[in-house]
DNA sequence: GCATTTTTGGAAATTTTATTCCAATTCCGT
DNA sequence: ACGGAATTGGAATAAAATTTCCAAAAATGC
């Protein structure tokens, strides 16, 4: 048997690597154990135990399978990781600058949090710049709407292979217009016209998005269209116009207030379906 | 007498304010108090009074003194600024829920709030769990790669295509493992030796992934993982393994970090490819 | 300086907590 | 399906911790 782990990092390591020649319980133990770190730094055994629904002897006993002379043993690790005062993110950021020197000033790490930081902010700003209205609007339309088809190209793809994971995920029918084998029109063609679209279009505004998009709003399909302006070419003809200002670092876009947005029109729709449903 | 302090703050107020009125032993119990607060949190009676060198019982008196019923109860307010300090962020989703009420949530704006602060709050703890080694060396494996192919399926698949989008868009040669036509094997096998592969993998673990990834890494092309937890399948074979954890509201898991992760990887990589173009 | 009150430290008691043991159950291979 | 091994949960046990009590010591007031 290897040496008992002396580091929180050290058992997480040895939990990773014996997790499959664990007994169920105890891998039960070792999934709580991994997700509330903390918990397991403050708790008694028997609240533990309660919390993860497990018995607290299992949990001495998982201690005993990583060496421990008992579950007090293994607890101590979880306590001094608490303890140490592990540096301060933006604490690592100056350290990372200073031992790479500062003209770089781009370490991985660096620009992790240059994103994470810019997302941060965007996000918050996304809150104000959404009307409830809008959002009421559109998560009517996609409750009407028989089926939904969604469209996007580059990074706007992205956005709606979101869409169309999300809306099936809550039992919605969707429809990814990926352009598989040239076949946009052809997708496009299949637009009912009790359906709904949602078309995500960024600067440059490519046109296969602009052609599936008219086509449909042609045929009186409702259009939920996610932008980046309002000056989008698509936004004249769109029932719904969202204009989101993701983050940008360094030449780069971010996504995350776009899938913010689009996460929370899924779960909306989501909720007003399960009322209709409960309703009706 | 004033009411019980109830947070770590007032605490430490109250025995500021009533300092100069305690007796000898009391106020050598203060001084610890404030100067110590972590041994506090998790020491037991037995072992501060040690270190403090006062009695086990004097601890107790002093508890009493600021209106406690034992040392136990003012201990949980020195644990709660541990964990408080360090929370993980399902801790703080449910403080930040708890802030803005339960019995609200149901209108969209609310919702969507809701996502942004998730979602804010789980990148600002990305920073803190992501390592700068890992990033490192995820850098140096994809500019040492001739292509990069990239897997995922369902929600992870969103983020596949996000990294074959950005890494096309910094001139890497990309392929997105999307099996189309059911030809996950032969995408699979397309795989070179030189090559590097990226997955990105959620609970539960879909098989095809997994089966894509194992195949090219018996083929000793290494792996950069991007999962939800140090137990995922896959963490053992990677070579790099990036464990996540998104922002989750409702049951939906948001991808904002996720993505957040793979747009720093790729912004990285464009600097370090363009750094070696100009050193050589 | 003496008497009284307050404070202190030791020891016992009580409560809480961790651990061990054993029976019941589940799991696995035949 | 059956028998044996491993695993699990409950109860008992042991350990540890906190709290209370009390007497000794110190401090205070007269």
């Amino acid at each position: 048997m290897n040496a008992v782990p002396q580091t929180l990092a050290d058992l997480k390591s040895a939990i990773a690597e014996q997790h499959s020649t664990l007994s169920k319980r105890l891998r039960q133990v070792a999934q709580y154990v991994m997700d509330n770190p903390n918990a397991i730094a403050f708790g008694t055994v028997a609240v533990i135990a309660k919390d993860a629904s497990v018995h607290p002897s299992t949990l001495v006993r998982f201690a005993n399978a990583f060496g421990y002379s008992g579950f007090s043993e293994m607890q101590r690790l979880f306590q001094q990781k608490l303890i140490q005062e592990s540096p301060s993110y933006t604490e690592r950021i100056r350290i990372a600058r200073e031992e790479l020197g500062d003209d770089s000033g781009d370490t991985p790490l660096q620009l992790l949090s240059q994103f994470a930081g810019a997302s941060s902010v965007a996000l918050e700003e996304l809150c104000e710049s959404i009307s409830e209205r809008d959002l009421e609007r559109a998560v009517d339309i996609l409750a009407a709407a028989e089926s939904t088809h969604v469209v996007g190209v580059r990074r706007a793809f992205v956005v709606a292979t979101y869409f169309a994971y999300a809306l099936r995920h809550i039992d919605r029918r969707a429809y990814l217009i990926d352009g598989v084998g040239g076949m946009y029109n052809e997708q496009a063609g299949a637009i009912g016209d009790k359906d709904a679209i949602i078309a995500t279009s960024f600067h440059p505004y490519a046109p296969e998005t602009q052609n599936v998009a008219k086509a449909a709003v042609e045929r009186g399909v409702p259009l939920i269209l996610i932008t980046d302006s309002q000056l989008s070419p698509l936004a004249a003809c769109a029932s719904v116009c969202f204009v989101v200002r993701d983050a940008e670092v360094h030449g780069f876009r971010a996504l995350g207030s776009t899938l913010c947005l689009a996460q929370a029109l899924s779960i909306s729709l989501a909720y007003r379906v399960d009322k209709q449903r409960v309703s009706v």
